[in-house]
DNA sequence: CAGTGTGAATATCTTCACAGCA
DNA sequence: TGCTGTGAAGATATTCACACTG
């Protein structure tokens, strides 16, 4: 295993490190079996000199005057996430969003396997989605023990992620992806992230809007 | 209207505004009238200044020595960001997850109006969802331009994303939401953003090694 | 000699600290 | 007095430029 140097990793080579395995995988299907940081670089919209860098936080797996073997580098970078493994994941709220992630097959693919679906209210309790049954949210703390369950997956209405937020810490959980529009408040030991593409159409929005007034200038 | 002072506005600060318009919604919610950067800050998870800041960078929306009205501050915000009105906005690709977000309340309640469907599968073609037919593919760029529409979301699968992209810039569409894992290429004159929840599980699952490998030391 | 790995230079973002105003 | 608005300081992140190597 590479040992990984002691620096802090800044979180933007996080999301990028996934950007770079998304573009390797379509790349391996290609055939393309080499690859230099400049074409990488190309193809996920940044500057190639950062993928170096990037990557310089866990290792060297380029060769010099060659470049990145596609397969080694994705599985090292994968290795160098914590991807080399499955986690189990627990979803607490099955509404809209709720129901399209348990159907949704990627997550599987990429090592997240939901393995239960909690919710609150009595008509959703014992419908199976996607093969899994869902449970009252009363029974969450206990079954994330058994389970092992490392990961939490919130798609509650956003008054009501603080509650689910207190369940899944209460089951020992990790780490928590937030789905809803709210913030949450949790132990430093628990690890949050926030997903909401509200944002990104805000942003979309804005940056049309500021090309216009650039227009006009 | 405020006038924005030119500058350039780090992108970080607009996904921040986001978040602290949905914090001021709460708060108006429970009644509150007033609010000083302090306590935003803190429900918003960052640095009092750091709100400070980024207000500034629109305008004085603030009192000294009281703190931000928070109904005219929401306003100002979304006056800010464009938000201030509503997008028409079309959808591309019909999966599990395209039909989550037609039938999400929050779109709409954003200002964010989807006003067509659209999908290559004949089988998804006329199919209605949340009010909204299915069109063919082929009709989009047509229909755009008819409609006046000037965001496309898609929800295709990854392979199909830059065809997507293509129909919606064809379409004359001025900003794109990206929800297939996989990078488009678009003209200057056209936005996109990316929305990637399963970057948010990499940072999660990296976050949660890290916390573990720290511990060890 | 092409392309990595990396220190140094630059650019950007965040936080501090305090002047200035209600 | 209390809290905003902001220049200056500090921290981070990105890009450059080139020594080095397969």
């Amino acid at each position: 295993m590479h040992l990984q140097k002691y620096e802090k990793i800044p979180r933007a080579t996080i999301a990028r490190l996934a950007v770079y395995v998304q573009e390797l995988e379509v790349m391996e299907q290609q055939g393309i079996k080499v690859i230099s940081s400049e074409k990488l670089a190309w193809s996920c919209g940044v500057n190639p000199s950062q993928i170096r860098k990037d990557l310089a936080y866990f290792g060297e797996f380029g060769v010099r005057g060659v470049g990145y073997y596609v397969y080694e580098l994705r599985e090292a970078i994968k290795q160098s996430l914590g991807l080399d493994r499955t986690w189990n994941v627990v979803m607490v709220g099955v509404g809209n969003l709720g129901r399209a992630l348990l159907r949704h097959q990627l997550l599987r693919k990429r090592g997240f396997v939901i393995v239960a679906a909690f919710d609150c209210d009595p008509f959703k309790i014992g419908e199976e989605i996607a093969g899994i049954e869902v449970q009252c949210s009363s029974k969450l703390p206990q079954s994330t023990i058994d389970m092992g369950v490392e990961i939490g997956i919130i798609t509650t209405p956003p008054e009501r992620a603080q509650r689910a937020a207190n369940y899944l810490i209460e089951g020992g959980i990790k780490g928590i992806v937030n789905f809803a529009p709210s913030r949450i408040t949790a132990p430093e030991n628990v690890v949050v992230e926030y997903v909401d593409f509200i944002h990104n159409l805000f942003s979309v929005a804005f940056n049309i809007t500021q090309h216009q007034i650039k227009g006009l200038l």
